[in-house]
RNA sequence: GCCCCCGUAGCUCAGUUGGAUAGAGCAGCGGCCUCCGGAGCCGUGUGCGGCCGUUCAAGUCGGCCCGGGGGUACCA
């Protein structure tokens, strides 16, 4: 069977790092001493060596003042002032007075507490677009996770219940952080813990055998289960009955019974033909679908595991995990009737995946509802001695709500993401047919289109608020939105067919003299840090916001000069030359900020 | 009952882990194609639920109150 228990075996790595008390994460060190932008990073060296201060919490500090004529970028010195007993205005003004100019810096200034670097606008973008065009589509890229695996537990449907827009978050998320910490050079394996067991599978066998309608059955299996899946909670509000009757078919389909099994095999194989249609269309994939059925002939082993560790007891004819000591509930190990709950195949999950894949973190991208239960499991890993316990993160992310109200399978108001795809992805070959009839693949576009809009709303906010599912905003396409960044995108590489050759980043950068040119240049100088925080932060959110300040400036840029000498594509070749190539860098990083998102680049729409 | 989360503009959300004057989008209103794509751009108003505290500095931290939600033993 290959399943052993590794307790308290060093990996090498996971050495506990205390700071303020707290148990780093083994991939912590990764993250501290990264400095992708190497603008911040000569302001910060040169700030920490005039102070004593250490660079990473400087680089990390620097911020953009008010106003862009008081600088580019701004430092507090309140900490250094109080290391050197004196007011913040005077450090700021004796240190501004030290640190010297550079070809990029070229003034250093204290404005009260703050000091101050403005840089030189000409190697600001030259540097910069140099930079983008020697990496390309590796800019904002690292290998400071080569060597190290994530684990990330995504999506996770539950079988026989049609996937909801709710669900949509944890895929989205889970894939996009994927690919955030793929970019950082991490090896990335993805599961998707299926829910292909559980008590809920004796409620739906309940459901079956009473009110199956065969014909619907074969027409559109899924809807059916959904129909009977909602029914059944519904009827078992008011009979005791149903709930026990569902834990006694799920004992049984526990033990092997074989009518059950051959049931639960055809709930699960309707259920997958539906994802993976799904999946496709969003473009996820997944390096193990081993769901939690994979765990069934491990569970006696890890719950056999933590009783000869001393941890178990029986309570109300359960076996459970007191954790009471710390302030929590216990966890729930076998019910009276034996049978396992989704704690013991977490567990026996948690511990299968550390000896296989030998994680330095793993991510659980799950709902904010199960918080309680990761605390537990956490716990629980941390006292059976395994110190790969600190490396397990919960990802929550908040509900999906409509109307104000949460949406639940269960409850049964929810939308199928099916339909709202489909109806995206209408809405934008409707805009095509519009706006851009002459387009040769205008399905494909529209498909991408309406992928993208449905993507980009889930990424598009931070994970722990709740969002509100509204139509209207959804078939929107204007303003923050998927087909807003795909658009910006299309708009540049229309700019560079019409100027018709490869720009090739030679350029004399000294000619670009706009406002919105060092914007731009100081924006693509961002994406790096953007990408290292969206990993620390787990939030892919960081990007999206990202590339919506990036299009937006590009937009305006773009259509704020009309003028044949001031447009990019003008009578004056070199100047030409220099803008293309800033404009080339441009969709460069947008290009890679939707591929991490998982929203494609379009190049017409 | 106990624990946790959340209250920012009419609506949907940001606010760089305590820093300089709290920002976007949508909706509304008013403008902009002598076209490098109008799925775009420009202009226009209102706001941190309330009170007390911590300190040089609070939307951000602490306490209490009001309001909303979630979790809380055999569901996941």
């Amino acid at each position: 069977m290959g399943f052993r228990f590794g307790a308290n075996r060093s990996d090498g790595s996971g050495e506990h790092n205390l700071r303020r008390g707290v148990l780093y994460l083994s991939i912590d060190n990764d993250f501290k001493d990264y400095f992708p932008n190497p603008i911040k990073t000569i302001i910060s060296s040169a700030v920490s060596s005039v102070s004593g201060i250490p660079q990473s919490d400087i680089y990390q500090n620097l911020q953009e003042p008010p106003d862009s004529a008081i600088g580019d970028y701004g430092w507090p010195c309140f900490s250094l002032a109080k290391i050197k007993r004196k007011a913040p205005p005077v450090i700021a003004a004796e240190t501004a007075g030290i640190i010297k100019p550079h070809s990029i810096i070229e003034k250093v200034s204290s404005v009260g507490p703050y000091l101050n670097f403005t840089l030189n606008q000409k190697a600001t973008i030259q540097t910069v677009c140099e930079n983008i065009f020697a990496q390309n589509e590796k800019y904002g890229s690292a290998n400071i996770g080569s060597g190290k695996t994530i684990v990330i537990d995504y999506s996770s449907p539950n079988i026989a219940k049609p996937m909801g827009i709710g669900h949509l978050r944890s895929t989205v998320i889970g894939a996009a952080l994927k690919r955030i910490y793929q970019y950082l050079g991490y090896k990335v394996v993805g599961i998707n813990h299926l829910g292909d067991w559980g008590t809920q599978f004796g409620k739906l066998v309940a459901a079956y055998r009473r009110w199956a309608d065969q014909k619907a059955m074969d027409d559109d299996p899924i809807k059916e289960l959904y129909r009977l899946y909602v029914k059944i909670h519904e009827e078992a509000e008011n009979d005791q009955s149903l709930e026990d009757e569902s834990r006694e078919i799920f004992k049984r389909l526990e033990e092997g019974d074989p009518e059950i099994t051959a049931l639960w095999r055809k709930f699960i194989a309707i259920s997958k033909l539906e994802f993976n249609r799904l999946y496709n269309l969003l473009g996820i994939t997944f390096e193990s679908e081993a769901g939690e059925s994979f765990y069934n002939d491990k569970l006696e082993h890890t719950v056999k595991f933590l009783e000869d560790k001393g941890l178990t007891k029986i309570s109300r004819e359960a076996l459970i995990v007191p954790l009471d000591e710390f302030k929590l509930e216990p966890l729930l190990l076998k019910k009276r009737d034996g049978s396992s709950l989704y704690g013991t195949r977490d567990l026996a999950a948690a511990i299968y995946r550390y000896e296989t894949y030998k994680f330095d973190l793993i991510l659980y991208v799950v709902g904010v509802a199960q918080t309680l239960h990761f605390k537990q499991l956490f716990k629980t890993l941390e006292l059976a001695g395994f110190e790969w316990a600190k490396d397990c993160r919960h990802v929550s992310f908040g509900w999906v709500t409509l109307g104000g109200e949460m949406m639940a399978t269960r409850r049964g108001n929810i939308f199928f993401l099916e339909d709202v795809i489909e109806q995206t992805i209408a809405r934008a070959r409707a805009i095509i047919s519009q706006g851009n009839p002459d387009l040769e693949n205008p399905d494909e576009v529209a498909r991408k289109v309406g992928v993208g809009a449905v993507v980009f709303s889930d990424l598009a906010v931070r994970r722990d608020t709740d969002v509100s599912f509204e139509w209207e905003r959804m078939l929107d396409f204007d303003g923050q939105t998927g087909p807003y960044l795909q658009y910006a995108h299309a708009r540049i590489c229309s700019l560079i067919r019409k100027y018709g050759k490869e720009p090739d980043g030679r350029a004399d950068y000294s000619m670009l003299k706009f406002p919105e040119e060092f914007s731009l240049a100081k924006k693509l100088l961002e994406y790096p840090d953007k990408i290292k925080s969206a990993a620390e932060l787990n939030e892919p959110y960081i990007i999206s916001a990202y590339l919506l300040d990036l299009a937006g400036l590009f937009s305006t840029y773009f259509q704020k000069y009309k003028s044949p000498a001031d447009k990019i594509i003008s009578d004056n070749s070199e100047l030409t030359k220099a803008r293309i190539n800033l404009a080339w860098c441009v969709r460069v990083v947008l290009k890679s900020g939707l591929d991490i998102l998982g929203i494609d680049a379009l190049e017409k729409m």
